[in-house]
Formats: structure tokens, C-alpha cells, sequence
DNA sequence: CGCGGTCAAGTGGCT
DNA sequence: AGCCACTTGACCGCG
């Protein structure tokens, strides 16, 4: 088991997603941010060998707008060697790698444009893992996107989309999350048969919107879509925030529910991202419960 | 230098 | 109808 969190450490002084407005684009703003970009995810990336966590999701805005018409520079040349050598430690200290494209990426919109957008955005970050030599256990995670009223269609409508446009880079990589208010673990255990994609499991979207599988089965049924070139099933954990609306993400983790849920999963291995706000601090606090438990 | 309106992109649920 | 949330607030013009 590894464990990990998303994009950000708040710990240090840096982020790796730096950007600026689309009014002020030039090249050579460009590759100054990307520079700051990558220098501090080396940074984020040494924190996180450092104490022992060993599962890390990159920041979609590494590059600023890479998959936009506006960019037609080629980046992926001039950081070739950043990213060969981000790479090269991240193999080297077995780090696993993830990316999760934001909701404007949605394969089974009815709009044609933004369907392009989205495979362009998934061409993007499948490059980053890509360029950093990463095998496919490095993985692209999406929800299943919209329902349009009509979700038995749009499942359809994301299959095709998957077979007839999607490239092989993308499909090696691509994987399906339940999320809390559509598609849940059912509806990705659909998609994946129809297109063979892994499901990564969220827990509290599970605890949001299910078909009633207890989270052992849950977590289960998620694992068996994983095969050998996929690696070890990966999974979103978070909890409820008190007091707020339903699906919003708790400030710092509750480690009696951590707790319940390692042991309601005990003899299932699994690699965990911890969406919590706080970021690193929770992740930390999980891989001590973890470590206590024996499940690392 | 701090404030706050606005930012490339989509969708659905809540008020 | 407009706001909010989403993997993450941050940029930048203005006073």
C-alpha cells in the first residue's frame, strides 16, 4: 500500500501549478512559469520521498494551457530532459503517479468541440507521463461525465467515443471514478465492460451514491478491473465535512474512520489518495494509522 | 501592497 | 436564474 495526496503541499513555499490569464500568453512567460512549475514539483516530490509517501497526483497545470489552441509552442521538447529526470527519481524511489483531468473534461458531452477539448486535455497529461517514461501503472483518472437525462445513452455515447476517438496513449492510461451524484461504482462497472478501463474507487463517493454494496464488496469489485499492466488498484479516500453540504471534503482526516475503513478492507491492498484539504498533514497522520496497523 | 472581481474549459444540485 | 462545488484558488488590475 502506498499512500499519497493530491497536486499540493502546503508545507512548502512553492506550487507547481503557477498560471496567468490568457490575455497575457507569450511564449516567454510560458516557459518561465513551467520552469517554476517543474523546480517545485522536484521540491514537493523530495518532501514526499522524504517522509514516506510514496503516492503522488501531478497538478493538471503543470503546463498552462497546453491542450489550448493559443499554445502551439513545443514544450515537450524544450523539458524533455526536466521531465526525463522527474521521471528517473520517481522510478528510482517507487513513487506511483496520477493525474486527474478537471470537469470540463467530459467524454460523453453532446457538444463535438468540447469532446475535442477533452481528448486534447487527456493527450496533455498522458504526454507529462509519457515524457517522464512512466509505464502504464501512471494513470489518467475522469469521471464518467455527464447524463444529459438520458444516462443509459451517455454511457453509450462515452464507449464509442472511447473506441473511435481516444489514441492508444490515452487508453492505456484512462480510468473511470465513480463520482457522488451520477455514475456510481455500478454505472463504472458498466463502462468497464464495454471498454475494459479500470475503475478507481472513492469511498465517499460510494458513500454518496451506490447500489447499496457494502465498501468491502465495493472496494472488491473496483479491484478486480485492475489487471497486471494496470497495477495495483488505486483509490480516492475521503470523509464527510461536518455541518456542510453533502460530498464536501473534511478539513483533516478522522483517523477512527481511517481506522474503520482500513479494517473493514483488511486483506485488500490497495494504493490511497487522500483528498482531504489539508493535504499532506492528513496524509502523514494516514500512513501512521496504516503503519500501526500493519497495512503498509 | 492588499483587496476583490474574474479567470480556458462542463455539469448538475441546491437555494 | 444564479451560485456552488469539483483534484487545487490564484491572477492581476485597481486603489
Amino acid at each position: 500500500m502506498k499512500i499519497g495526496y493530491p497536486c499540493i503541499n502546503q508545507q512548502l513555499d512553492c506550487t507547481s501549478s503557477k498560471t496567468f490569464r490568457l490575455a497575457s500568453y507569450s511564449e516567454e512567460r510560458l516557459i518561465t512559469l513551467v520552469e517554476q512549475n517543474l523546480a517545485c514539483l522536484r521540491r514537493i516530490l523530495e518532501y514526499n520521498v522524504a517522509n514516506g509517501l510514496l503516492f503522488f497526483r501531478l497538478s493538471s497545470g503543470l503546463v498552462p494551457f497546453a491542450s489550448h489552441a493559443v499554445n502551439s509552442y513545443n514544450w515537450q521538447e524544450h523539458f524533455q530532459m526536466t521531465f526525463r529526470r522527474l521521471g528517473e527519481y520517481i522510478k528510482n524511489n517507487q513513487m506511483r503517479i496520477s493525474m486527474h483531468p478537471d470537469q470540463f473534461v467530459v467524454l460523453n458531452s453532446p457538444n463535438e468541440q468540447t469532446v475535442r477539448n477533452s481528448i486534447a486535455e487527456l493527450e496533455y497529461q498522458g504526454s507529462i507521463m509519457d515524457l517522464m517514461g512512466l509505464d502504464t501503472t501512471a494513470k489518467l483518472q475522469i469521471h464518467g461525465g455527464g447524463a444529459y437525462g438520458d444516462k443509459p445513452s451517455a454511457l453509450s455515447r462515452f464507449a464509442e467515443v472511447y473506441h473511435t476517438m481516444l489514441p492508444d496513449a490515452v487508453k492505456a492510461r484512462l480510468c473511470v471514478e465513480n463520482d457522488d451524484r451520477t455514475y456510481s461504482l455500478q454505472d463504472c462497472m458498466y463502462l468497464h465492460e464495454l471498454t475494459g478501463m479500470p475503475i478507481i474507487f472513492d469511498n465517499f463517493h460510494h458513500e454518496c451514491l451506490s447500489n447499496g454494496e457494502p465498501m468491502a464488496e465495493a472496494v472488491q469489485m473496483a479491484a478486480s478491473t485492475w489487471q497486471e499492466k494496470d497495477g495495483l488498484l488505486m483509490m480516492d479516500y475521503s470523509s464527510q465535512a461536518h455541518g456542510e453540504r453533502k460530498g464536501k471534503h473534511v478539513q483533516h482526516i478522522e483517523e477512527q474512520l481511517f481506522h474503520d475503513f482500513l479494517s473493514e478492507t483488511e486483506g485488500l491492498d490497495m494504493d490511497l489518495m487522500l483528498e482531504i484539504k489539508d493535504k499532506e498533514a492528513s496524509a502523514l497522520k494516514a500512513l501512521e494509522v496504516a503503519k500501526a496497523m500493519g497495512r503498509l
